[in-house]
DNA sequence: CTGAAAGCGCTTACAG
DNA sequence: CTGAAAGCGCTTACAG
């Protein structure tokens, strides 16, 4: 095992001095070509590796991005962290994740680790525990942060918060049940009181309030398994709604499951759209209706968004919404 | 915007020297537990941040983890994730992930940027590409790596490879099936020729071949669209299979939802069951039998035996398989 | 148990 | 366009 190569061993190979080694590493332009190439071939023939460690502490960037999310195993922020991801790396950035899995305490340790790291960012899907403390930190820190999809820190202007126009896509979603002739409208799922779940609903009770209707929710977990069971309790319901807003795709895909268990044929028997879009609304039977929120590409505007800040000094605006859109299939429609 | 305190300023507010601060930041055990304390209220007073570029400049350990996964937004994979990395955070490492999405270049790309950043360890579920070179560098680079989910390079001694049973999880499925009295037991999903592919399908052969049965195969990407045009195309034969094996569940819920579009009642009318037993097996309708790989502590058991091999210098053996379990529900009963 | 000193591999002015 | 020198914040023997 011999000692890895520094940059002083490609000097000598490349017949320059480490300071000219360093600056083609920089991509500097006061380097001639030919020697850039030189030196080039020099560290690919000894198998010279940047280190980083070296570098950051002589100031220079280190390169690494923290990205912190409450919950890595819900597709929706998977297809999130993908999409970030995946963005700074085209940029050359390597991207530190941890899941906090809702934990606060979590959430300190492993942004107290990143930070340790030397990460240059942060995006940060936060855990709804009321910890300022983190955030604080992170103020002091000086390290560029961005919450995302919640926003929990009140400081948007020290903290941009970038999420999904959940309230306009609850509102389409209530226009278009009442457009096709639903009379009784509820709203399901979504845990009460949550920041998200008031955002989802709020168009729902803006409709309902102007049209002078009755409003229902039924709240919970946003869970396959809470669709299905509240669809199993209110199928037997002679007054139940006809109209069923759901909190997410999860929950309307558990009722449909659950409609399906009952005799009930979502399209005909009831109306159901959920929210999100996740793949698997477009395939399941009856397709679900749903509003489209492209996480993917809301990933990729964040991150950039990020990138930019950090590159270029412009920092993002304080709070900033990227529309969501209505997909009408088959189970609000007569089929 | 003041400079961030070193050890040096921590070292005067204790009224100790530097190499002091250092031992208390290794926790030698050399150090007075009076003069740790000291130590330790100096670095919460001033705000201290431990920097690990300097520290491993020095060769300690960077304290990160580098995580390669083919299909980050595969839920299979994405669970294998979150767990790993949950596990590395839990002894203090940070992980670096990188979303390779089946791309070898990409891959190459990710993995050398990680080796610059130091990381003390890989986790690869490589792409399929043939990219030799990126093995052997990892080889040069003499940093701990294994191989999980599916073996790309044969070297196993070199990069132990950990996966799950599925020869054993084909053939417990395939004798499921036909001791519920299937006659004409297919494989469906999966792409030919992928090793995946082949070990899922390994102990169907295996059984077909014993019990001189015919074996039919209906190759085609793993997905839920893939399940469903299956379905729908197979509906209309009369000589369709009685027993469908998917190579996952994702396919044999789009296979289920394909049937139900077109009447047929799987559990009564065909036989189905699914791999994998991720959570909406459980909650679909009909519930879905199926070949349960239970991810979550496969990933931890991985992580851990990494952890080992850094920790301990215990290397892992060099081929691991863990076992899956066979689930019966609806979707092969008469219900 | 603690202190003084060297050095890890880079980057950054500063000359030339 | 390139070289010599200082120093980033730690860790690691080595004394004491």
């Amino acid at each position: 095992m011999t000692k890895r190569p520094t940059i002083l061993d490609v000097a000598r190979h490349a017949g320059v001095s480490k300071s000219t080694v360093s600056l083609v590493l920089q991509n500097s332009p006061s380097v001639k070509n030919s020697t850039r190439i030189a030196v080039e071939e020099a560290m690919a023939k000894i198998g010279y590796v940047y280190n980083r460690s070296a570098a950051g502490l002589r100031g220079a960037s280190s390169g690494l991005i923290g990205l912190v999310i409450n919950d890595l195993r819900n597709p929706f922020f998977t297809e999130f962290a993908a999409s970030v991801q995946m963005t700074f790396a085209e940029k050359g950035f390597a991207t530190v994740v941890a899941n906090t899995d809702e934990d606060p305490t979590l959430q300190a340790n492993v942004i107290a680790s990143m930070i340790e790291h030397g990460v240059n960012a942060f995006v940060i899907s936060p855990t709804y525990a009321n910890d300022k403390t983190v955030f604080d930190r992170l103020e002091r820190s000086g390290i560029p942060t961005m919450q995302v999809l919640r926003q929990v820190d009140e400081r948007t202007d020290v903290f941009p918060f970038f999420s999904l126009d959940y309230q306009t896509g609850s509102r389409l979603a209530a226009r278009h049940l009442a457009e096709m002739g639903c009379e009784n409208i509820a709203f399901v799922g979504g845990l009460e009181d949550r920041p998200v779940t008031l955002e989802r609903v709020s168009g729902y009770d803006e409709l309902m309030e102007a049209e002078q209707r009755r409003k229902t929710y039924f709240y919970g977990r946003p869970s396959r398994a809470f669709g299905r069971n509240i669809a199993r309790r209110i199928a037997k319901d002679q007054n139940r709604p006809d109209g069923l807003i759901c909190f997410s795709d999860l929950v309307a895909l558990g009722m449909i499951s659950g409609f399906a268990e009952t005799g009930i044929q979502p399209g005909k028997d009831v109306r159901i759209i959920g929210f999100d879009d996740i793949e698997e609304s477009s395939l399941c039977y009856p397709r679900l209706s749903t509003i489209r929120c492209d996480v993917s590409s809301f990933g990729k505007s964040a991150a950039d968004a990020l990138l930019g800040w950090l590159e270029k000094g412009s920092k993002p605006e304080a709070v900033k919404r990227y529309p969501v859109e209505l997909i009408v299939r088959q189970s609000t429609l007569q089929f």
